[in-house]
DNA sequence: GCCTTATTGTACCGACTGGTATTTAATTAG
DNA sequence: CTAATTAAATACCAGTCGGTACAATAAGGC
């Protein structure tokens, strides 16, 4: 195309930092409650103004969604992959339990999985956001399902389950641990209720 | 004790009606997100003035605390009550599944149990309503733990577990339920989810 | 007829929300 | 140098929030 994202160098240099302001805001969302999380909050804290966060983000549902988007590349692409992997049944499901009673932004309080934050915050939600959240967990059902079919296939997977309905499962209990994690239970508490629930999966 | 609550009769008679005030209440926390209903919207819908209501709640955490009360005596009771009789374990649990599947107000949009709603809101709770919560489920957890211990002394339980953990991960799956019964989802899928679930209390 | 007591609703408070109009600053094109 | 272009931040908008001052009202006691 010859739409090259270059400097187009004309007018007042722009000084906003995309993201650095994605993730504050990741980090922000992540670790509070998403519907009282403020704009102006977040302002405050990229210490950008408001106008300028408006013309990068459109508006709040943008900026939200931009921060899914985010998220997905920076922590459920790697877990998806691992998925799609050959590595045997028994270790991916392990590296799973492990990924879903352990996730937080960093080292500080626990907070679970942004994006199952997210669809639990559905209604808080721009319609954009929204989407992509919709995408995600399709996304998510999807692998699952592939993900169980392939281990069957090569023999690691016998329950007596449609793949669909051990999809549907396994996103259940993920989403319930992530729960559990974001309302500060014990994560070791949540992956022993993470391991036995799965248990079912043999 | 002479305090008697008849009518002190003296002044200008109460018009206000606490209990459809707290019905009210009660079908809008129920049904709607909790953190966004407003005390405002609640007064509105109840046909009561705001100083009215601040004047017999004190202010929205007493309210909440009413409210959560109220359910409490309505729904969850009879439920503990299930538990503590004597019908048999695999009864028992069904009536439990059966019942975390299809908790409504009433015959409208599935909107899961009060109680875990209030408990996953935590941050938007008031002292006096989260305290309450607390106490809810700390008496829940009891329950179940008794409840199996009842039941494997009659020898109706006996899965390899420590009846606390038992208890805990019989709470966390039913908090699972209600979430999903909540966010929309087929009544008929989270059934099977959690029967599935359940299943390995055998 | 008052006075006291208790409940009522209007009208307000300051703080905050998502979003924007407007002015000012910084750069390039000519 | 000026004009055009782009981005910056201040200061504002209407609306909502939880909460309250306050004057009007309705009853009983005397």
């Amino acid at each position: 195309m010859s739409l090259d994202p270059i400097k187009p160098s004309r007018g007042r240099p722009k000084t906003l930092d995309r993201d650095h302001v994605l993730d504050v805001a990741m980090d922000s969302y992540w670790k509070e409650d998403i519907g009282s999380l403020s704009l102006n909050e977040i302002c405050r804290r990229s210490g950008v103004s408001k106008p300028g966060l408006y013309r990068e983000f459109s508006n709040e549902d943008g900026l939200m969604k931009a921060v899914l988007i985010r998220y997905q590349e920076l922590v459920l692409s790697p877990v998806q992959q691992m998925l799609n992997s050959d590595v045997p049944f028994r270790e991916a499901l392990d590296n799973l339990i492990s990924f879903a009673a352990s996730v937080s932004c960093h080292d500080e309080s626990p907070n679970g999985c942004l994006f199952i934050k997210m669809r639990e915050s559905r209604t808080h939600l721009g319609e954009a956001t929204r989407a992509q959240v919709d995408f995600l967990e399709e996304q998510g059902l999807v692998t699952f399902q592939k993900w169980v079919e392939r281990s069957r296939a090569k023999g690691e997977f016998s329950a007596e389950m449609s793949s669909e309905f051990a999809a549907t499962y396994i996103d259940a209990q993920l989403s319930n641990a992530s729960s559990q994690i974001a309302r500060g239970e014990d994560p070791q508490m949540v992956q022993k209720i993470l391991v036995a629930a799965l248990s079912i999966l043999k």
